[in-house]
DNA sequence: ACCTGCGGGACTACCCGTTGCT
DNA sequence: AGCAACGGGTAGTCCCGCAGGT
């Protein structure tokens, strides 16, 4: 049926949405589904764990989604340093265009629902894990010596800097991270 | 009285710990009183601005006690490289014996209580402010040539690395980042 | 079709069993479709009339089906005193096998769902009735001078007696009741 | 202070009643507080254990109540027989009075919440075994040869004919039980 | 004057019995 | 026959004042 797969889509992106800039603790059911459309009954028809398994499948659903942003961004630089630095310019973007709303979609949520839902946790693990994945065979395919290492500080100094950048509603850490990392690829990579 | 600090302070060390390990949203007030020991009608005598006063203030103390903490670490290390790995290894060894729970104790309420406290956003700013100028105020004594942005890049990425390991139950991000760092301060740094 | 008479008649025992044990609020309609292994949406089909359609019928043939079972189990005894006495203790028996959760399969619905439904209400007395009927007969073939009010008596002692052995999980009340009727039948029946 | 006394009891009193006449599952919270004048947040100061403690608390008081009047109106009676008539000629006044609503205080609560909740069966259990033992003494005091038995009975039988009566809209039950009981208890009682 | 027991609703996550469209 | 949807319902917890005792 065609209505299921919208209904549990829109609910998904509502929930990706809110997630991201309230957490999932300050964000309410009531919320999710009048802001999405959707009768309250029917998220525990589509999402049978109820708060919990819709937090881990919207969690899960906005990694992917930042992955192929990510992916198509760096796809279409001319070198590493270039890529990353694009990439950061759009996450830049984005908090400000939101009014320093959106940053990381993943880190709130990891970070207030962690304690208590090893699922939701995963997810974010999961997500983190991927995008570590994809700077990793970028960096390798640019000719990095240390990739996965260099991965791992690549992707730590965003996610700093987004939280950094959206606490002080500046976009000023994103800028010297991407400055920084720049100068680290480029002799990183010859 | 003096059982007035007393019970005060008693509120905000546990509002401190609390919030740091489940956030603003998921701490009830009801968690806060209880586990302090204290009544629920004195929360409003100590702190007339209810929850958010109280999360303010005990942001604030939080933001303090690691800068004196940092303060101390790296002030007794040869060089800039060395401070800045052990106070990394410090956060990955107060990280791993909470259990991966204790990780930065101004992030998880940065990003959940931001959307609606500016009054508790601009809490977390500040500590994370002081942190730089702490970090920036060390890196100029070791004789850095751009400081503030190297700071800015040191703060960022410590923060990256807390959230990567804690989501990820593992402290290798962490390390990665401090090898990184060392690497950077030491070029940065003759 | 016979499919059909299946999955309805299924449906009537798994309620059956559930309102007797639970009684009827307590009872929701997942409960009453997955214990049966029928799709929530196909109760509605065989019972158009809802929950209280479905009670009103599983509580009918509960009463049947305790008629036959008491009709055969006095058929088979010498004298009217014995007969009770057997049907006490096959009550007992099944409320004992059951840990104490299998007590009159009426008394729980007609007190939690009298209240809001003549419909149930009047099939737990056509079920009252029917069993009233039935000792009446047999007190009368068996040469009692007041069957009317014998049996009323008979019956009431019984599901007084299964009321405070469930509630007590002990049969003694039971036992107790059983003794009693002895005595007075023999008295009232030479 | 005076109000808290005021304000549980009134939440006991109100929750005895509908408990008597709805059971546990078909009473809501809701209707518990705002037929008692009280906010829902109230309930969970004066009772922690929620619904399931302030049923079994409404159950007991319940119990004590009726065995206080009952006590009353036995005491009164010049010999057992009319003792026992007049207590169940006041139960089937109170059951037609209140349009056959009110029968056994306990009788509902103790079938649909005892599959459940260990604590308010036994609850149940303790104000059947006081009204036993009130009527046992009452019994040993007339002289009755085996007045543990007999007082069984006695509950027994008046506890099945309100189940009765109440389905069935009529108090003929009733009456022949206390007919009955009459003729049993001059036998016993010379 | 300092404190707190008690009260007050609005809101939470969750699930109910029910019905239409397929 | 049945999947998907529908709101109003559940018990329970939220953050918060206020009267009044110590």
């Amino acid at each position: 049926m065609v209505r299921r797969t919208d209904t549990r889509q829109r609910m998904l992106d509502t929930a990706a949405d809110l997630f991201q800039t309230q957490g999932y603790h300050a964000t309410g059911l009531t919320q999710l589904t009048t802001a999405g459309g959707a009768p309250k009954g029917s998220l525990y028809f589509h999402f049978p764990g109820g708060k919990e398994q819709l937090a881990a499948e919207a969690i899960r659903q906005s990694g992917e989604r930042l992955a192929e942003l990510l992916g198509a961004i760096v796809a279409n630089a001319p070198d590493a340093a270039t890529g990353i630095e694009n990439a950061i310019e759009a996450l830049a973007v984005s908090l400000r265009e939101s009014d320093f709303r959106r940053g990381c979609p993943l880190a709130t949520v990891a970070l207030d629902a962690a304690a208590e839902s090893d699922m939701i946790r995963e997810a974010c693990a999961d997500g983190y894990r991927s995008w570590h994945t994809l700077i990793e065979a970028y960096l390798t395919r640019c000719g990095a010596t240390q990739p996965a290492a260099l991965a791992t500080v690549v992707l730590a100094s965003i996610e700093g800097g987004l939280l950094l950048a959206r606490t002080m509603r500046d976009t000023a850490p994103l800028r010297a991270v991407a400055t920084h990392l720049r100068a680290a690829l480029e002799k990183e990579i010859p």
